[in-house]
DNA sequence: GCAAAATGTTACATTTTTATTAAATCTTGT
DNA sequence: ACAAGATTTAATAAAAATGTAACATTTTGC
């Protein structure tokens, strides 16, 4: 892997300057702005880090961490916060955000470096082994477990085949559970605006359904005349 | 709203017996689980808050965690991780799959307290303003209650069931509580443009309404000369 | 209080909707 | 082109919803 490449973004201009050297004096490539906006002039996808102050004037730290965790393409950089602010809640709710761990001023550099050096550890793992393109893609209700990625169903820890369209089919009822969704509904979504089908079509793929993934089968109900749901 | 339940697990039981009490004394419903094998022997869904301890023999905690994030049913109870390892990895660690605050040991009762009515209150905004699809979709007259989305109709807690029109002619009775809705009303909007039916069609359904729905059938009130309408 | 009108109730016929099964058609990989 | 599996249709059974008629009861206007 290249050199990593980490942005400090803090308004104090000393401190920066002293993380810059520290940091590069540990091999990484450093680079700093001085506000939320400046930093989002830069081309934040090319950094494995940031080093984010949660205490600055224009767009606080919380502000922009939430704009890079929101886009996809910067989503899965790291962000470390350092804040002088030593409320708790101010601390969840970074990391609630998504930021990769938390430094309360005063700090010595030395353990900005310690956890600089933990987080980019982690974050290396997670890329190999534990983030194959993960993204929490699965949905569960108790036993019953859709892979969406792997496109696979387990009911109780074993493997249920099913078919396309069943598979899609269930998708959509579990991820509106709570919803009744009238045939119409299920169509578009699940046929999409390819080839029309009866209605009847959908039923016989609620039979396969139910009858496939056992006890659970009865949490997809029935409701005469308004269409099919999955219990919540 | 009820009285928020907790539920604690934690192998010390003295411990556990410590907090129970004070919990309580802060107005709580607590339980006790001494493993993560016993808690989820429970229903885990009527508790607001897990308090959760992540060094256990058995089931580690983070493994409980994990488990409860990835149900559906259980997926939004904030967990609070506490733990007497305070390396910052297995604090990222249980912040990551969702833990929603963290305490190391050795920590005062008092502390514990503060986080857990920070937790909750934090949760209890997250359900009023943070969910735009959850709009109004229920109706709700006391103990009678209908899931405008899941079309289904509760009495004191029971299934009812509703047929269509049945469902429809109630849902439009209640939304106009308070006002006498004469039979061309309803038939225009429950019966729609369809076919034509005899007025005795909508006493009929009346009837069948009220039988129903129990004791809240006498809210169905009849004007002679005017329709019907829903007591307010 | 009485007759007329309006509403309530019940049982039953009819229609709609849903479930199930088997067979036909379409896909896909070999 | 064949085989295996997926998908749709068709046919039928089953269940549920709905409407109507006939009659009972209540309400209304006098």
């Amino acid at each position: 892997m290249a050199v990593e490449r980490i942005l400090v973004v803090d308004d104090e201009e000393t401190l920066c300057e002293v993380l810059k050297l520290n940091l590069e004096n540990e091999g990484y490539d450093v680079d700093i702005a001085f506000s939320a906006e400046q930093a989002l002039t830069l081309d934040i996808t090319q950094y494995s880090l940031i080093l984010l102050d949660i205490m600055m004037g224009d767009i606080s730290g919380v502000k922009m961490a939430k704009m890079l965790k929101a886009d996809v393409n910067t989503a899965d950089i790291p962000i470390i916060f350092c804040t002088a602010r030593d409320t708790e809640d101010d601390m969840v709710m970074g990391l609630n955000i998504g930021a990769d761990d938390y430094i309360m001023k005063p700090y010595t550099i030395r353990n900005v470096i310690a956890r600089v050096k933990s987080v980019l550890r982690r974050t290396r793992n997670h890329k190999m082994c534990d983030t194959p393109a993960e993204k929490q893609n699965t949905l569960q209700v108790e036993g019953l477990k859709l892979d969406l990625e792997f496109k696979r169903c387990t009911v109780d820890g074993v493997e249920v085949k099913l078919a396309r369209k069943e598979f899609e089919l269930l998708t959509y009822l579990i991820s509106h559970r709570g919803k009744i969704l009238s045939r119409e509904q299920i169509l578009s979504k699940v046929w999409k605006e390819e080839v029309v089908v009866l209605d009847r079509t959908i039923d016989v793929n609620i039979t396969r359904v139910r009858s496939k993934i056992g006890t659970y089968g009865s949490y997809i109900v029935t409701r005469s005349g308004f269409g099919y749901g999955f219990r919540d």
